[in-house]
DNA sequence: TATCGTTATGTATGGTTAAATATAGCGATT
DNA sequence: AATCGCTATATTTAACCATACATAACGATA
């Protein structure tokens, strides 16, 4: 159990083209095959899913979510190949960040408190 | 110039122990030799300055600031040795989880709109 | 013992942000 | 052409959190 989280965020502008949250979104979205399944897999407002997917495919130089409206079911959305390739170099990312911290962390959580919370 | 910015925080129980704006917080108490002087520095209340200082003196085993109150000087706070060695270590472990992404953080702003902002 | 700037803490206010609500359009299928 | 569930977007409402404000205590110094 390492409890420390690092988070890793890529602002574009004013706002945050991809953090912790958007590639959750997108997963979310890559199995649920739409918009408003993912969001409320996510206990997420559809606006802020929608919202969040428009931030994303207006910072990239390629849409990561393609979207369809109308149709048999409505309409739906998938993740693109640029999208799909951005989430794994993300979670790759991730993961070396992670694994960089191992050791040096453990000198700040075996400081903490054994007394529960506060 | 890296934009990415990895932010490592410290969980305990349901608050947090360490995060970046504490340790900014805590460099600028010892800097200042007050939590007062500190907030004012940051353009932070003195109130959510003091809970900070609170919360980190909670969660340690140790406490990370010393403080005094009356006086001369109405009082003041400083940094423990212990909180000083706190501070070292999570800049450390800053710069490696920074470095560990070096590389590969590339491949994922190089694919960012070359049109700004949003 | 009066003063001073700080720590310490509670309460109220205000502003930002997320959620809720509302509405329109889409288009394959029936 | 009627239906269905989803995208798309604006507007209103509600929740949250930081800030502002307010007050007391502290103690070395003068």
């Amino acid at each position: 159990m390492n409890p420390i989280k690092v988070k890793i965020r890529i602002p574009f502008g004013d706002d945050i083209a991809l953090g912790p949250g958007k590639v959750d979104l997108l997963e979310a979205i890559a199995s649920t095959g739409s918009i408003s399944a993912a969001a409320k897999s996510m206990k997420m407002s559809y606006k802020r899913a929608w919202d969040l997917v428009n931030t994303m495919n207006l910072s990239f130089k390629q849409p990561l979510v393609m979207t369809t409206t109308g149709g048999k079911q409505g309409g739906g959305a998938s993740i693109t190949d640029f999208g799909l390739a951005i989430i794994k170099t993300y979670r790759e990312m991730e993961r070396q960040a992670n694994d960089s911290i191992l050791d040096i962390s453990k000198q700040i959580t075996n400081q903490l408190n054994t007394t529960h919370s506060g």
